[in-house]
DNA sequence: ACCCAGGGTGACG
DNA sequence: CGTCACCATGGG
């Protein structure tokens, strides 16, 4: 169901009137970890380009975009094209999700390259967003490439080729610690031809099989990177924080990870991963499911 | 000192 | 098929 969005195009700058995304939350709600708040705004790295992003009211800016940028690259980044009011709607029949809502409107899920997705969320395993982010800016900075916006200094995420330089030792100087190999081993097989483009368009279950194929990548970053950078709003990534909320707040008994999502298909949807973002958010801000 | 963090791997039954 | 110790690091 797409929608049409109206745009603006001033010089480098690109507005979207009546666009329904509340850029906090949908930054820093877990889902990409190079987001900086900058003044009334926040400063990213997509693309291999320095991008600020601004909410004036209905109005969203993208700043150091011009309007070829826009259709190409930053539309389909913040999901744009999807409406949002009606996937939520179809959620309000469940009190949990209403009370995510309530605490953290205007959440988007991303979709994110799939490399630096990849790599991310190999990094997140056992580990903390603080440090994931810490990481992530770690390889950036001794991997990516040296830039520079309106005389702020920035590093791209690096490429395939450039994190291929990247010995164990150097990852885990980055502060990667046992998942250095891992990134090491991922990072080679991509070099050699494991083609991560290929798997945005297969159905999902293979596709999932096909990323668990990577060191490092289990069923839950599998879904993590098909939800954050391949569009797929079914993948349900059950982490420790959602797995609490299964078992007590909907009191879904089994322990088993295909009969949680088997539970989860039914009650959500084929939107799914969607809910899962407003879940964790909330659930996780709030400390909520423990015990 | 112990437990936890957006888990995964490999070994062992 | 399931279980489980272990993994590097920093914060509570």
């Amino acid at each position: 169901m797409d929608i049409k969005y109206k745009t603006e195009t001033i010089g480098e700058k690109v507005y979207i009137d009546d666009i329904d995304i509340n850029l906090e939350n949908t930054l820093f709600s877990g889902q990409a970890f190079r987001w900086k708040h900058d003044g009334k705004g926040f400063f990213g790295v997509c693309f291999g380009e320095a991008i600020r992003v601004e909410k004036q009211g209905n109005r969203m800016m993208i700043e150091n975009c011009n309007a070829e940028f826009f259709e190409n690259k930053m539309a389909h980044y913040f999901d744009l094209c999807k409406d949002y009011s009606e996937i939520t709607k179809g959620f309000e029949f469940d009190e949990i999700l209403n009370a995510s809502f309530e605490f953290a409107p205007g959440i988007r899920v991303l979709n994110q390259e799939p490399f630096e997705t990849l790599i991310s969320f190999i990094i997140s395993a056992n580990n903390n967003i603080k440090r994931i982010r810490l990481i992530i800016e770690n390889i950036s900075k001794n991997f990516g490439q040296k830039k520079e916006y309106n005389g702020q200094e920035f590093f791209s995420f690096p490429s395939v080729e450039e994190l291929s330089k990247a010995t164990e030792a150097d990852l885990a100087a980055c502060g990667a610690g046992y998942r250095a190999p891992y990134i090491v081993d991922t990072v080679s097989k991509l070099a050699d031809g494991f083609d991560l483009e290929a798997i945005g368009n297969m159905p999902y279950l293979e596709a999932r099989k096909k990323l668990c194929e990577l060191k490092g990548v289990g069923k839950k970053v599998a879904d993590c990177v098909l939800l954050y950078s391949m569009g797929f709003t079914n993948a349900f990534p059950l982490d420790v924080w959602i797995k609490r909320v299964v078992h007590n707040i909907y009191g879904f008994e089994s322990e088993k990870d295909e009969e949680i999502l088997g539970f989860v298909e039914d009650t959500f949807g084929e939107h799914a991963g969607i809910a899962q973002q407003y879940l964790f958010y909330y659930v996780k801000q709030n400390k909520l499911g423990i015990k």
